[in-house]
DNA sequence: GAATAATAGTTGTTTTTGTAACTAACAAGC
DNA sequence: GCTTGTTAGTTACAAAAACAACTATTATTC
């Protein structure tokens, strides 16, 4: 057989990173879905109400990059755990202003700790700089949005 | 709103690292999909087979880290699309051994031209001594496995 | 200011994934 | 050599994601 190829797939930058946030997932998915019964969106919507405060879904959804049903489905969930309220905005009665309650902030603050000793474990295999770098470098990777024309999220 | 948080999610490694993958993998993904009709098991399953050879299913998910039925499926279609063939090995009947044909080949030979120039294209954007650092950094991430007690996938 | 378009969010349907249970073949122990 | 345990791969069912179509409200335009 001619397996004479040299194409290495683990240096295949959308294979690699795919690969690596798989596993980097893990450990914090553990977590938020044992724990809180939670998954990938609805942390994600949690920490952004927990850093920014009141936000409409359709913020989030442009911060992080989320389709509206995603998020739609993620808030009511939320909403039933009581994590979140939402309210019909005066402004524009079309949109809901959502925020934390108190056990919402609670779980949110919980779960960031977790973030937080997470990210200083990673101290122990990178030095500062390595990181600083990786996560420039993942940035920029992230963000090219635009050239490639993306549609709404 | 005490919005006075200052976690920094976009530096928080499994969600920056989910959406540098989600980004990057967007423009190889519009190749395979579209063109080909793949699903990203599929191109996985596909390469394997086109780097190494002749394979079983079981060899294709311990490299690549699939889950066996996963892999069962994009076995599946790729064979119902006549991009593998599939024999029963002798040596142990339950092994199926895998391969592609020339239509599997040429896909494969096509998509990697394809993957090859997506790399080439990230000089432009990083050094080359900024890229070989990222692909080390995210090989290390994703090999971390073992420690958090990884069962088979 | 009525008609048309655009936007925020929801709901329904289809794909895809995850998980558990299964069949068939092989391996080990006794 | 037969019982018990493993392994390769498939199938069935449940959970989640993707996509399209919808309602209600606001913006636009003539």
């Amino acid at each position: 057989m001619e397996n004479s190829d040299t194409f290495d797939l683990q240096l295949f930058l959308p294979y690699l990173l795919n690969q690596a946030a798989e596993e980097s997932s893990l450990s914090f998915q553990r977590v938020y879905k044992d724990r809180y019964g939670m998954l990938r969106t609805e942390w994600r919507v949690l920490f952004h109400l927990g850093i920014f405060g009141q936000m409409t879904a359709r913020d989030i959804g442009l911060r992080a990059r989320l389709h509206k049903t995603k998020i739609s489905r993620a808030v009511q969930k939320l909403a039933d755990r009581r994590f979140i309220t939402r309210h019909r905005s005066d402004a524009d009665r079309r949109q809901e202003l959502l925020e934390l309650t108190a056990a919402g902030r609670t779980a949110y603050l919980n779960l960031r700790t977790i973030a937080e000793r997470y990210q200083a474990d990673l101290g122990t295999d990178f030095t500062k700089a390595e990181l600083a770098l990786l996560q420039n470098m993942l940035q920029r990777l992230a963000g090219k949005t635009g050239k490639t024309g993306n549609k709404q999220r």
